[in-house]
DNA sequence: GTACGTGCAAATACTTTGCAGATAA
DNA sequence: TTATCTGCAAAGTATTTGCACGTAC
């Protein structure tokens, strides 16, 4: 069910793309649809693979030259985690993550704006006129934390 | 005044260096000086330029070989913004950034433990274990907001 | 048909590594 | 003296770009 609402994201944002004149060829549908279906963060030879594996074709410069369309028509995000990694993820809602620092997965969390209180205090003192933020948390999962 | 604290700070780090039978080299005392003495985070290439500035000849290798080796001692820390690009900073006290989008001023600001809030929630339903979070707020400066 | 998109190969940027020689203690 | 450190050159990894060809519409 996850997915059917994924899935009806994906054709928002083919409709955009078509909408703008721009074309749905395989290298942009495709890497929609793997990040779509991935439902979490991937790095770039996570969408390699999935492509590969879905038969579809795609120079490694190609998915760059996308991701970056899709990144700035907002239709992706991407955000790096400490160790360097680069990670792509569907837009959406505003949310965080938070990483398991053993086996590497990665959940999104959303968290009500708890933030505001300090972004409100920091516009009071006019010391920084707060326009976005990004927090992730670092830890342990459920099934790592056991053993 | 704020410099001399952070010269205490360079006779600790360099005193507890010396302890552990490592040697006090041009490059290593030169990196730390240059870090701490702009008490702001710098990125490599800066680093790279207040030596060569302060006469004290590195190679690239040498001061990568170094940062690696300070952070790993928790001397510096190493973090990457939006953008990819990478700082390195004193360790000093956990703290988060203000950064501001114009002018890429980068502030350090301490903020009370408010995320606990949520690593507290995390950890009652069991989902997560809160290990340490990295928190960044985008904005403009006070000087930036103003133009 | 044509503007948009792609593959390829080469360029750029960033970081790491092997090794022989240099140096702090 | 000698274990630690460094420079250099080379390799590794990630990303971008120019250009001629391919393709969605």
């Amino acid at each position: 069910m996850l997915i059917e609402v994924n899935m009806q994201e994906i054709y928002n944002i083919l409709g955009r793309i078509k909408t703008e004149n721009r074309r749905l060829t395989q290298a942009r549908v495709g890497i929609l649809k793997a990040i779509t279906l991935a439902a979490k963060p991937l790095e770039l030879k996570n969408i390699n693979g999935i492509l590969r594996k879905n038969r579809v074709r795609v120079d490694r410069s190609t998915i760059y030259r996308q991701l970056r369309y899709l990144i700035g028509r907002k239709f992706l995000n991407k955000f790096q985690l400490e160790g360097g990694k680069v990670y792509y993820e569907l837009a959406g809602e505003h949310h965080h993550h938070l990483i398991c620092i053993r086996c590497k997965r990665i959940a999104s969390v959303k968290l009500d704006d708890c933030l505001k209180i300090f972004e409100n205090e920091f516009e009071k003192n006019q010391e920084f006129k707060v326009l976005g933020h990004s927090l992730e948390f670092y830890g342990l999962c459920k099934s790592c934390a056991k053993h």
